[in-house]
DNA sequence: GACAACATACGAATCAATTCGTATGTTGTC
DNA sequence: GACAACATACGAATTGATTCGTATGTTGTC
């Protein structure tokens, strides 16, 4: 059994969102990629993943000089957790209004649709 | 044209949710039924009302010594703004993948599923 | 080996949210 | 009218997240 996962605060949530796409990376090549979004100093980024290695939601390889970081916990994993907490902080725990909210605000694209329905038929024949 | 809807905190939140069931309440209300859940002091929900009042979350009606607060925006409303506001931070704006995730956690009740099935025919027809 | 470039460590300021104590005013009952 | 019960106002402590300056150590180049 994994641990539960551990809520992201938003910056770290930034940070963990870099390591899933480009993998491994060490405190410069993350800046360097927030960089483009917001604009934020280089020892706030390293301040803020020394204190990931602490709370556990990555790991550090201290073999090179410029230490690399790998997430300690996956993507969907992450979103799950919090998904839920708006779940229930938003929603009171209905997951059905959620949905419901989430694919009125605009129509979703045909494609989204029919990964939606896909899921659904297949989620009916699990039920029966 | 009404205002974009205002992001509230949680405790915020926990109290918009109040006002949303019962109707303009006063703190006395309010308080009594979260505590409920939670445990915390009568001037602590007082306090995040006024704050409530000066961020424009809720109106206040002084003509009564206890005062009634109602909500200044809906409760759908605030759903899609926390919603859109965790589409970007945690999905990178793909709501396929946020409504993906929250229907396979778990099985969705077969109602549930029901209900989605519809919305998605409907959104169809009118996408075409 | 001196120096520029770059790395980590870490203390401390700032900011928002939350919490509550204390002061003070109002009301209704005896 | 005295008093208990209850209301608002508001200052201030606490907590967590974020931000960054400064100190200090390492590396590679001339």
């Amino acid at each position: 059994m994994s641990a539960a996962p551990i809520r992201p605060s938003d910056g770290e949530l930034a940070i963990l969102r870099v390591l899933w796409t480009q993998g491994a990376s060490t405190v410069r090549e993350v800046h360097t990629e927030l960089s483009k979004d917001r604009d934020m100093g280089y020892t706030t980024v390293l301040k803020l993943m020394q204190i990931m290695v602490e709370k556990g939601l990555v790991a550090r390889d201290e073999r090179a000089r410029s230490h690399s970081y790998r997430p300690l916990q996956g993507e969907t994993e992450t979103q799950r957790c919090l998904l839920k907490e708006l779940l229930h902080k938003a929603f009171a725990g209905s997951r059905r209004d959620l949905v419901l909210q989430a694919l009125e605000t605009e129509p979703a694209s045909a494609e989204d649709l029919e990964d939606i329905r896909q899921l659904l038929i297949d989620a009916k024949a699990r039920n029966r």
